[in-house]
RNA sequence: CGCGGGGUAGAGCAGUUGGUAGCUCGUCGGGCUCAUAACCCGGAGGUCGUGUGGUUCAAGUCCCACCCCCGCAA
C-alpha cells in the first residue's frame, strides 16, 4: 500500500516507525516547517522529519495545503492512503479525499471525547481514569469523523501527562497497524461519532500557576495533565518553581490556609483548599535542574508554615 | 548576536570587603535501642566547569576566553 505519512511531533514517530516496520511503502512524509526553538532561536527539524530522514523517506514541509502546491505533490506520489498523526494542520477536502482509501487519522483520546489538540494533558486534567486512542476516517471537521478502530488504556493515579503519552503513542501505532491491514482486508464498519463529544484546546501558560484554593485532586490533576510540559508553577518567596510530581494522602490537622507547608518529610506537603494534602514529590526551581523534592530540602531551608502561591 | 540564572565532596546548598574549603543528606565504621527513615561518636570523599590565561605577596572569591546545564520568551 502507497501511504503518505503526515505527521509532526514525538507523539507521531511510533506510527510512521510501524508502518515502515509493516512494510507498508510510506512514499512521502508531510511535517511541519522546521522552526526556531529554545535559547537562541535554533532552527530545530520536527521529530517526524529526523525519522523520516533516517529511513530515507522524501519529506516535505509546505508552510500551507491550499495554495495548490501540495496537491500537486500528492497527486505526483499516488497514494493510495493518507495517514494522519497530529500533524498540526487541517486538510483540504481535495486532498483528504483523493487517495483511494481516503485520509485516517490517529488521535489520542476515546472520540467524540476530547477531540483537538491536546487530548492527552486534558483526559488527566479533568480528572479521567480512562482513556485511549482512536482511528477514524477523516472529514472536514476536527475529529469530526467516523471511527474504525480504538483501543483503551488506564490512566493510573500518579501518572504524569509524559508517561501517559508514550503509552498512547505505542498504543497508536498498534491501533494504526490493525487499521491500515483491516482496511486492506474491508473488514471496517466506520461508526459516526455519537454521544457527549468535548474539546481538547491547546495548552497555554494560563493553565500552569496552582491554584491550592482548589481541591487537593484538583491541584495534583494539574501537576500531572501539565508534565512536564508545560509544567504546573508556583511560587515560593516570590521565586517560580515547576512541580513536575506530586501525590495524594493525608489532611491537615488545623484549618491552615490553601497553600500553607505542612510537612518537610521527603517531600513538600501542602494543604490544599478542602484540607487535604498533594505532596509535591519532583520540582525545578528556576535556572536549576530538575529534582527530587527530599533533594532540594537538603539545600533549601524551608520551614513548615511557609506558604506557596 | 532575544532576556536571564547557574557550574564548589555521590546529592542539594553556603562561602561575607580576595588570606591554608564548609553545611545538610547520603556513604563507611562504631555505639545506643525490642526496633527504626530515630539518636550519639568517628572516618572517607573536592586539582572549587576548562585555560602552560590575566591582576595579586595571595583567587572558589576580581578580569578575560571557552565548554556545559537550566529558567523566560518564541
Amino acid at each position: 500500500m502507497r501511504i503518505i505519512f503526515m505527521g509532526t511531533p514525538d507523539f507521531a514517530v511510533p506510527c510512521l516507525l510501524r508502518l515502515l516496520a509493516d512494510g507498508e511503502q510510506v512514499v512521502g512524509v508531510f511535517t511541519q516547517p522546521d522552526k526556531p526553538k529554545g535559547r537562541g532561536y535554533t532552527l530545530t527539524p520536527p521529530p517526524v522529519k529526523t525519522a523520516a530522514l533516517e529511513h530515507g523517506v522524501p519529506v516535505f514541509q509546505p508552510t500551507t495545503l491550499r495554495d495548490g502546491e501540495a496537491e500537486k505533490i500528492i497527486r505526483s506520489l499516488a497514494p493510495d492512503l493518507i495517514v494522519v498523526v497530529a500533524y498540526g494542520k487541517i486538510l483540504p477536502a481535495e486532498i483528504l479525499f483523493f487517495p483511494k482509501y481516503h485520509s485516517v487519522n490517529i488521535h489520542a483520546s476515546l472520540l467524540p471525547k476530547y477531540r483537538g489538540a491536546a487530548p492527552i494533558q486534558w483526559s488527566i486534567l479533568c480528572g479521567e481514569t480512562e482513556t485511549g486512542v482512536t482511528s477514524m476516517l477523516m472529514d472536514e471537521g476536527i475529529d469530526t469523523g467516523d471511527m474504525l478502530l480504538h483501543k483503551t488504556t488506564k490512566i493510573e493515579e500518579n501518572m504524569t501527562a509524559g508517561e501517559l503519552h508514550d503509552v498512547l503513542a505505542e498504543l497508536g501505532a498498534q491501533v494504526l497497524s490493525e487499521t491500515v491491514s483491516a482496511l486492506k482486508n474491508g473488514t471496517l464498519c466506520p461508526v459516526p461519532q455519537t454521544g457527549e463529544s468535548s474539546y481538547a484546546p491547546m495548552l497555554t501558560k494560563a493553565l500552569c500557576p496552582l491554584d491550592f484554593s482548589k481541591s487537593a485532586q484538583e491541584v495534583h490533576d494539574q501537576i500531572r495533565g501539565l508534565s512536564p510540559y508545560p509544567t504546573a508553577t508556583f511560587l515560593l518567596s516570590g521565586k517560580r518553581i515547576k512541580a513536575f510530581r506530586s501525590k495524594l494522602g493525608g489532611t491537615a490537622d488545623k484549618a491552615f490556609p490553601a497553600g500553607t507547608v505542612v510537612s518537610c518529610n521527603g517531600d513538600i506537603a501542602v494543604v490544599c483548599g478542602d484540607g487535604n494534602l498533594v505532596h509535591i514529590t519532583e520540582l525545578q526551581p528556576e535556572g536549576k535542574k530538575r529534582m527530587s523534592a527530599s533533594a532540594f530540602l537538603v539545600g533549601h531551608n524551608l520551614p513548615v508554615g511557609a506558604l506557596l502561591e
